[in-house]
DNA sequence: TACTTATTGAAAATGATTTTCAATTTCAAA
DNA sequence: TTTGAAATTGAAAATCATTTTCAATAAGTA
């Protein structure tokens, strides 16, 4: 998956391709950490000038829309995005420069099925999400 | 803890008691599910009909802050508050009535050496939230 | 190339939250 | 008790993020 290939999946979506929301699919693309509306539209406007935080807010939109991004729950707010996710993976935060990674290999079946009983729930979804700091922050 | 627990609590922080906050604690204390500060203020004025709108964005500040309330995260918004865990418990949200529960007994530490060692991260915290259907509404 | 329609950015509108402020209330000290 | 300083109040205004409106522009198909 490259930038295009976010670029192409609009586009077979039937959006139409254009140098705004360019701008916006590479700044998110390209990013390591999380990022709000706000701080894609400064960082997207080094590559578009003309960019509106307006379509912005839509661009982010289609693409959450479309799967392709995810917003990111943080104690400090959850307006930002990454990345999305390529199946069962969770999320680990660095506490101090904010860098987002994944991880996979969670095997809660054990918990849930105990938590299952105990509670009486039907348990159909978990989120995970570690927060520590990343090597180059230690 | 019962909510004139709470109300001693902010007594003791140097915060004075007011109708206001009861109102407020009180409807706090009693939800089983988290609120909004607009839902606190719809249930509390059942009790303090003059009570403001900003007097429950202040009393809700001072309780997260006391923690004796926590925000609950979820995919429809993060505004909502219940009452806080006590110790290391986790969240169970019905995703039908909205119901909160808290459950305990995960064991993640394996999970954590492995992930820690595998992406070079000190993790420090985690978050970890079930969602599915109470007893009753399934 | 022409043309239909999606998309644009600016401005206005909205909605949630915060700040300001004068009036009121709490509660410690007299 | 009463008193009075200081915290707290609700209403209104201000702020901030997000959404809607709209006329102008640009994308991409015919």
């Amino acid at each position: 998956m490259t930038a295009d290939a976010w670029l192409a999946q609009l586009q077979e979506n039937g959006y139409r391709l254009t140098a705004a929301r360019r701008a916006v699919v590479e700044t998110v693309w390209q990013a390591t950490r999380a990022l709000t509306p706000l701080e894609v539209f400064d960082l997207a406007r080094k590559k578009y000038r003309a960019l509106g935080l307006v379509s912005v807010y839509r661009t982010l939109e289609k693409l959450e829309e479309l799967h392709l991004i995810q917003r990111v729950h943080q104690p400090q707010g959850c307006q930002a995005f990454i990345a999305a996710s390529r199946g069962h993976e969770h999320l680990l935060l660095c506490q101090n420069c904010g860098r987002v990674s994944f991880f996979e290999g969670d095997d809660l079946d054990a918990l849930i099925k105990t938590i299952s009983k105990k509670t009486g729930y039907q348990i159909r979804e978990h989120w995970l999400q570690f927060f520590g700091l990343c090597q180059s922050c230690q």
